[in-house]
DNA sequence: CTGTTAGCGCTTTCAA
DNA sequence: TTGAAAGCGCTAACAG
């Protein structure tokens, strides 16, 4: 679409409430055929600079704009990517930020979708109406749902015909995904935890029903068995990343093991609410038990004590899934132009903080 | 649309893979007319009942599922509503919540768009491009941006051509606004403090733009001013929500007054920052200094000490700005059913916590 | 370079 | 109760 972005466009749209302008109105006043209109609309370079001209001039008096609807009905693409969550607990606002942005630089609006309470009914219903609605691309941004659980078989995934770009989901040839190394978080947080001579090192973990969650378990027990400190399943407890379950499970863990002296907690929020367990029960921190989240979120620098947390970037998680989403879309459709690729990986690092400053 | 939610027509999805099944597929199998296909779908009374098996069975064995698409350009209504923010601030997960649930069991689908970094002309074209997908009404929901302005006026409002409604703006007649009464917040979260025997109340403020924000420095105003206590503008600072421009806030504020000795906090966040500061002060919450916050964020139970807070029911905020909404686009289309009213207001409660304690 | 002819998949007349 | 015809606003496929 070429229509210069003149705000006069806009004095125009008042013509709406009578009709709307279409492409034949614009052909008519103008003096051409809708294709010409439709060539000059779409920068076909096969229009005369004459007529061209004259096109455009007829298109900003009237205030004509292309209808989407009609254009994707003939078209077959829609130029709109449905965005499946169950809540927006995955998606916060800087993945969303990430994706909103980058959709919108590469022309693409973002239609939401909530799933119904987790069941498996609900998830087809959603998917449907995806299809009836036309998106040309899905993003699962429902990590905890039917990853794991086979639930995305072959044959379902075949079945579902435009490309999908899952977020942080089991890897699977058969998938594309696109997530941060989570064992490699659990390392970061673990490794600096050692390094400030710890040995006693808890986990508080997310659903082990997720992925990501079961993934930092493994980067914590990894870097512990490496280093020969105890990583049994007694020094874990499981939250579902809200602050109050982090609290519940830090007092459990204490209660058991009032000898621990340092956690990873499996994200920022749950950290909060290890951090009021161990005040709770007079516990210093770091000096008694150093914590570790995940996330950076933005309050963590304002916990008491700041936060050490290991950081990712979730706007540019968001910037690459749509990214990747849309090159899917560009060759499912076989388009000539590519878009190019994302430069980096998925990164995160460590930001180091009062609840477990470096050594 | 009525067709049977057997899952069954989830496997015939496969279809798709090959050529979309039309509703002149249907027709040809069953044969009938196109039109006795559509009022089946359509759930018109006027078909026979033998009629109406023998298509909807054609309709289960192909799969059938009507093109939203197709079926909005002639209809020309979308059932689907347009969501305008700048970033997520205002619309939070319950908020998102609230509006998705809502949206879905009417039966309209969400598209969300993000305003680029709040310019005028920005936001033009967003309008215009939610004209452009045709959706059937507006969810404005970036309170910061041009309302009080006057960006919004009559003209303009009039131009375009589907309802909206806005999220929290300033009331005017011409306006339909769905938004929490924040003057009482302000009163609430103030009179509590007062209640503490507070004399020295401060108040740490959203960004004046935003209406919200300075509702409730009135409601924090008037009510000091009704008690006799000290209200000037130096009692005031103003922060961005986040928690560290709290942070910085409380340190200014405690700065031009060490003997203050409660503050309430426009928003959770922002009144974790000020716990922060109040502890690297060395000032005791609640002995020296009580703090008041507003949202109930869950993790606000966490903070340390747990927040006092006015809580408001972001969920419900958005069923009812949905359901306004609908409500307006049916008589808009001059619809014959009516979707009735939501029954309560919009209200809110104190939360009382330990940062600042029932006397 | 430009116009004509067909649709896209559905709904809305108007007849039968 | 059913069907035929005529679009919705646009693009694709051919002509010229």
């Amino acid at each position: 679409m070429s229509i210069g972005r003149n705000r006069k466009i806009y004095w125009r749209l008042s013509v709406l409430l009578e009709k709307r302008v279409t492409i034949s109105r614009v052909a008519a006043e103008a003096g051409v055929s809708k294709q010409t209109v439709s060539r000059v609309v779409n920068q076909s370079p096969s229009v005369s600079d004459t007529t061209r001209t004259r096109v455009l001039e007829t298109i900003e008096r009237l205030g004509f704009r292309p209808s989407a609807l009609a254009r994707n009905l003939t078209s077959g693409r829609s130029h709109t990517i449905g965005i499946v969550s169950s809540d927006l607990s995955y998606i916060n606002t800087d993945l969303y930020l990430g994706m909103a942005r980058r959709a919108e630089s590469l022309g693409y609006a973002l239609m939401l979708k909530k799933l119904p309470e987790s069941t498996p009914e609900g998830v087809e219903d959603v998917l449907l109406s995806l299809v009836d609605l036309h998106v040309d691309g899905i993003i699962w941004g429902a990590p905890d749902l039917g990853h794991n659980q086979e639930w995305w078989d072959t044959e379902r995934l075949a079945r579902v015909p435009m490309p999908i770009v899952f977020m942080s989901a089991e890897r699977r040839p058969e998938l594309t995904v696109v997530g941060f190394d989570n064992v490699e978080v659990g390392q970061i947080a673990t490794r600096h935890l050692l390094s400030l001579g710890r040995k006693r090192i808890g986990h508080i973990s997310g659903p082990r029903s997720w992925w990501v969650a079961r993934q930092r378990v493994d980067g914590w027990r990894e870097t512990l068995e490496a280093a020969g400190v105890a990583a049994g399943e007694d020094l874990i407890e499981e939250g579902d990343w809200t602050a109050v379950s982090g609290q519940a499970a830090a007092e459990r863990l204490l209660d058991r093991h009032p000898d621990m002296d340092a956690i990873f907690v499996a994200n920022d929020r749950m950290a909060l609410g290890t951090m009021l367990a161990a005040h709770r029960r007079g516990l210093r921190i770091p000096q008694d038990i150093a914590i570790v989240g995940v996330d950076d979120l933005p309050e963590s620098a304002c916990y008491y004590p700041p936060l050490t947390t290991v950081r990712q970037d979730k706007r540019y998680h968001g910037y690459v899934a749509i990214t990747t989403l849309v090159r899917r879309i560009e060759q499912h459709f076989g388009a000539k132009t590519q878009t190019p690729a994302p430069e980096h990986p998925l990164e995160h690092s460590l930001i180091v903080r009062e609840s477990a400053p470096a050594a």
